[in-house]
DNA sequence: TGAAAGTACGTACCGCCGGTATGTCACCTG
DNA sequence: CAGGTGACATACCGGCGGTACGTACTTTCA
């Protein structure tokens, strides 16, 4: 077990404080539009606390971007627990998806800030462990079968393409006067793509075995 | 017939100049590391010329995004001419969509820069007068039809799903190191999507009356 | 036709903000 | 208890977006 000292705890509760004033500027006022004395203002210490904790203001965004993503990714997983039926798990993502994607944080933190701040590449990969690596294992257990004889990059563009519609989806649902009804309407939507494709690999699986 | 004087076209040739440096600019090295300094300078102006025809550096930006994506939507509007069967125009718009979305300008200024600059809804606004407004009308021909009763809502939903899903999928195809083999495999899974979507949509239609 | 008005810039400057250099003080270690 | 180190605070710099103001050329109109 880690020994924490005093000063230990101290900087590991002025880091978060940082952290957690961060998530709540950028959000609110978006990347560009918070300054670093804004955020260590709201923090009650200086930019000198800001600076030996962090190499930068990205750093402090990439901190909180972490932070979002963790959140929304894990409230999907659980969600996706307990469920045998590929299918059925798919829905059940979906719908966790589209409940994360609605969060203010997410919104403007993940999707408006997170490519143009951390770049491209940064962001993908940021991606790729969290809420992306979620589809991508639904999409495996429900189109990785031998029955349908998907080879490993054909998932992957499954996965790219499900991800992009359920993102999309979730922004406009996210922006709907009434969220409840729009999302009712993506599941259906998501759910006859899934079910069209369903019966065509099912049907292309027994006719050439 | 507009009578252009010697000082209107001045000031035309002077804003175009300033548009096309700030293009070339904000596409190789994005909005925030691209200063306004460099673009007078490359534009052989002074800031004061820059400040009397936009308003500042987002008005540059949003000008240099509406020529990107005035060349993106046309180049997809001019792929899709031509086509009767809306299936079939449906796949050429989206191998020209899969083109246009590998221009490095797109990537950067409509795709990486553009939603935290305009913000969410600027964006949206601009996105669909042009490449959405193409998926939109696409969609409508293809599930529009009274055999599938879809309401306008719906139809909606499926263009907003399909339009995440070709430009999540364009993205991944400009990132790889394939490109062409990673556009063919993306034009076969909506392919497969879209041909179970329509077996599905007509059994239903077919079977209901 | 010449003076007034307007347009298309150029010049000089300000304030904010990200980043850095340096100082300070508490705490741990030997 | 002396030295080192970690956790900050303070002061300052350079660059950049934006503004205020000046200027030369052009169009307009009495």
């Amino acid at each position: 077990m880690p020994v924490r000292t005093r000063r230990q705890r101290y900087s590991d509760s002025t880091k978060r404080a940082l952290v957690d004033v961060a998530e709540q500027l950028f959000t609110t006022h978006g990347y560009s539009a918070t300054s670093l004395d804004a955020i260590v203002a709201g923090a009650d210490v200086t930019k000198g606390a800001l600076y030996h904790h962090f190499s930068g203001k990205q750093a402090v965004f990439e901190a909180a971007f972490e932070r979002v993503e963790s959140r929304a990714s894990s409230g999907i997983a659980r969600a996706t627990e307990g469920h045998d039926d590929p299918w059925e798990k798919a829905q059940a993502g979906l719908r966790a998806f589209l409940e994360a994607v609605q969060e203010p944080a997410y919104r403007q933190v993940v999707i408006s800030d997170g490519p143009s701040v951390l770049g491209h590449e940064r962001f993908r990969e940021q991606e790729e462990r969290s809420t992306y690596a979620i589809v991508d294992e639904i999409v495996r257990s429900a189109l990785g079968t031998d029955a349908y004889d998907l080879d490993d990059a054909m998932l992957d563009t499954f996965t790219r393409i499900f991800f992009g519609a359920m993102s999309a989806a979730g922004g406009a649902v996210a922006v709907s006067q009434d969220p409840a009804a729009a999302a009712a309407r993506v599941e259906l939507a998501i759910g006859t793509i899934m079910a069209g494709l369903r019966q065509l690999l099912d049907s292309g699986a027994t006719s050439r075995r």
